[in-house]
DNA sequence: ATGATCAGTGAGCAG
DNA sequence: CTGCTCACTGATCAT
């Protein structure tokens, strides 16, 4: 994957002075313990415990940069779900404000018409002569038509 | 679980093998460039450059400190902000079903006084003849008590 | 052995 | 110079 260590000038450990490793960084870190083994025939036990040191050392070196990445990503990630909530907050906001609209005008007919009602229950049926404020029509016009117009919600067009 | 890997036996660069040095770690980190040079007189220019070096060393440490306390505290700070907002969420969702519920409650009252109104109209003003399913007492219903759900208010006798 | 994470270190940038 | 951050390293923990 990540295997360019040169694109910047970042120095790592290239010093091949004098001895050819038989093994590159990436040939040595990605090899398995069988497949090394193979290439540790007919060095000294010094020798063997150098090239393991470095097979650790370059392993290590992956291991920190996996473990940045994660740390960048995990932050990301958490940024990422604050907004997102941060934007179903508005909209629930928004929602919300709608349907408070929506109750204030429904509110508003029926109390309207709670009025109209009080008249017609103290006039003992007869509705026309004893609600002398709301004719038919206006009771029509409750009910027909609210107050403060709106689109009515509709979710979910998929 | 908790680890406890730094609790103890990190070797922290204790090498004072053959030099007496003058200055503790805690003294040279702390000290004023012009206190620090009242302890430079007498010195080589390159024991001078060893210790400036040790000097920034020491203050490299602290500052690689800060830096991870700073990156646990935004990191906590995002995770604090997060679950803040998910309350927030909740919050809205629970006002908003609630006032979704009172719209359907009133949406159904007046649905109701709608249906009545219709047979008003019809009448042509001859409300009592021309709306034989509902009578006066029925538009009192309606309009002084939610239909099924709510115990909502609006109970009082006479 | 392998992988992950921590503290320390130097390089390098920014103020 | 000071302070911060990055990549690397060894130590150490956990599997």
């Amino acid at each position: 994957m990540t295997s360019e260590r040169n694109s910047k000038a970042l120095k790592v450990k290239q010093e091949c002075g004098e001895n050819v490793p038989v093994l590159s960084d990436n040939e040595l870190m990605s090899l398995t313990v069988r497949e090394l083994n193979l290439h540790l025939r007919g060095m000294s036990r010094d020798e063997i415990q150098k090239l393991k040191q470095r097979r650790r050392t370059l392993k290590n070196r992956g291991y920190a940069a996996s473990c940045r990445v994660k740390r960048v990503s995990q932050r990301e990630a958490l940024e990422l779900q604050k907004t997102e909530l941060q934007r179903e907050v508005e909209r629930l906001g928004a929602e919300n404000a709608g349907m408070r609209k929506e109750l204030e005008g429904l509110g508003a007919r029926l109390a309207a018409l709670q009025r109209f009602a009080r008249g017609l229950e103290a006039g003992g049926g007869n509705l026309l002569a004893t609600a002398p404020r709301l004719n038919t029509a206006s009771v029509i016009t409750i009910v027909k038509s609210p107050p403060q117009p709106q689109p009515q919600r509709d979710q979910e067009p998929s």
